[in-house]
DNA sequence: ATAATTCCGACCAATTCACTCAGGATTAGA
DNA sequence: TCTAATCCTGAGTGAATTGGTCGGAATTAT
């Protein structure tokens, strides 16, 4: 599980689309615009979104891309591991160069372990959870003000 | 909070050096041969820990390093922060670039919860805490084979 | 003196990130 | 049928990082 900005935008791509959904599907220069992530890089991100069966494209003029599941069975962690690739973990597959006094193996177990921790915790956010927090913070910001915004 | 290899080289080598530390200074030829790391990458690694202040240095033949606290106060947090120096976390800094919507504020939340997480997990691991697992691993080995040997 | 070390800085190949560019394929609408 | 919008593909690019290598200087025990 690898966490870089890539993912991150993957991610806010989604949500993006996730919120838009209801207007059909959605083209890549109007999440490029709002989001301010360039066109191209986009669009290979959702080739492989595409590619990992998270969204539908629909070619041609007013074409553009759908989500392809209930957004509460998509999560984060599915959206990073799909523009990732290559989650290799530990590089060390498995048993192997754990060699002579386990020392490895004992730092191995911890990276796995924790990478298992991250996992969990993205595999516990849901594309659906994200739009309730969204909407909740948008309905609260016009009555109340939510704690981390009376900082900024 | 950066995960690569490099962190965990750093711990490997760490815990390598609080294993042995009862022999006096230990000198990176010993832990490169050891953990087979590359001796010139180690010094690279060993000046950032020198410079943090996770451990000292003895110059001159018979000299090395020795971890400059209680195994109980360095933690792995600690370490991987030490040689990875610019825990940049979301290159938004604070509010900025979130603009509009709030959307990129959302997942800019997503992140540094995640980001604390990670980093709440890796500060409760202690140096000593992974002595004591390598030691308890290391007598259990000797009577009852653990789990994760029995597949290698 | 000599050998063993830490230190230091330069350099390097491979990879990844974030992005650009050019163009081809497909389709709705005029 | 033409055109514009859009997806799709692949190639290339500058900057940064990783994981080193190399050469040599400084320090110190023997």
């Amino acid at each position: 599980m690898k966490l870089t900005t890539k993912g991150r935008y993957a991610v806010t791509a989604m949500l993006d689309l996730a919120l838009h959904q209801d207007q059909g599907p959605i083209a890549l220069t109007d999440i490029a615009a709002r989001q301010d992530i360039s066109l191209s890089y986009l669009e290979q991100l959702f080739g492989r979104l595409r590619r990992q069966g998270l969204v539908n494209s629909i070619r041609g003029a007013h074409g553009g891309y759908t989500i392809a599941a209930e957004l509460s069975t998509i999560s984060v962690a599915d959206v990073v591991a799909a523009v990732n690739e290559s989650l290799d973990t530990t590089r060390c597959g498995g048993a192997q160069n754990c060699h002579g006094p386990h020392q490895q193996c004992l730092t191995h177990d911890l990276w796995t372990d924790l990478g298992e921790h991250i996992q969990r915790y993205l595999q516990d956010i849901s594309l659906a959870g994200l739009v309730a927090d969204h909407h909740a913070a948008r309905s609260a910001g016009s009555t109340v003000i939510p704690l981390e915004m009376r900082r900024a």
